[in-house]
DNA sequence: CTGACTTTGATTATCATTCTCATTATGGCT
DNA sequence: AGCCATAATGAGAATGATAATCAAAGTCAG
């Protein structure tokens, strides 16, 4: 693994929520890190390609990264401040094969999110809603 | 509802498959139907904001789109050719409102697709993976 | 038909991501 | 340490999808 491949990881270790590129790259210029927008996409591509680094999309396409846990997972993720919780979902996965076999389809994977608005979000939100 | 966005809504429902802007694009101009990239955008905005077509992205991050049933769903597709099919999912429900209550978070949304390879691939895909 | 208003298509601008390439680290070897 | 081959880096340019702009064309009530 590369050294700057160790610093990006460690970056996103630390914050809990998912991160941009871009995010990445003005927080590391932060902690005075002189380290290249591309450097950070190739990093960011091995990361995501060993499985070390999650990944999914905005709405407007910009890719977003997270370090998680290596074990199998999905995600539910706060719309209002992007935490993130990683979570199980045993009948997902029951539901996945058994949707494949029923099609013949082979070589299978899956992904599945819950967006939503997490409680303390909810709070400070509901006043500004009346 | 704009008259081009009728062509275009007509044009991805002729299409089985998800479709980018761009494929519709050059689709609508082989056609002959004269219509800017400009007015494809605008109209698969309105398009997808009303629900009448959904939205996924690639890998790469190109945003693509198919029209869709009214029916809450989700989707079986094939990653050779992009066969998609329309799956419904009563566990996959059920455990993003289990999932939501029991962290406590509201106004969900969920996403959740399967990718694979469907028979017609597969045996085509076989013989070259020797 | 007319004039307000909307839609359209061409073009340009934006912005994330990728590519290029010269420069700089790195690591083995003597 | 010194030297060389190779890989990694960062600055900047190139790419490509999407959004914004704007003048021209369509629409439609009166």
């Amino acid at each position: 693994m590369t050294k700057s491949g160790i610093e990006i990881a460690k970056f996103l270790a630390d914050r809990k929520t998912f991160a941009s590129a871009q995010e990445i790259f003005v927080g590391l210029r932060a902690e005075g890190r002189n380290v290249g927008l591309a450097t950070i996409y190739r990093a960011l591509q091995s990361l995501t390609s060993t499985g070390d680094v999650d990944v999914l999309r905005r709405n407007d396409g910009e890719a977003l990264y997270r370090k998680c846990g290596d074990h199998h997972h999905h995600h539910l993720i706060c719309k209002e401040c992007g935490k993130t919780i990683e979570i199980e979902g045993a009948s997902v996965e029951e539901w996945a094969q058994l949707i494949a076999k029923r099609y013949g389809f082979s070589e299978i994977q899956h992904s599945a999110e819950i967006y939503g608005t997490c409680p303390d979000c909810f709070v400070q939100a509901e006043p500004k809603r009346r």
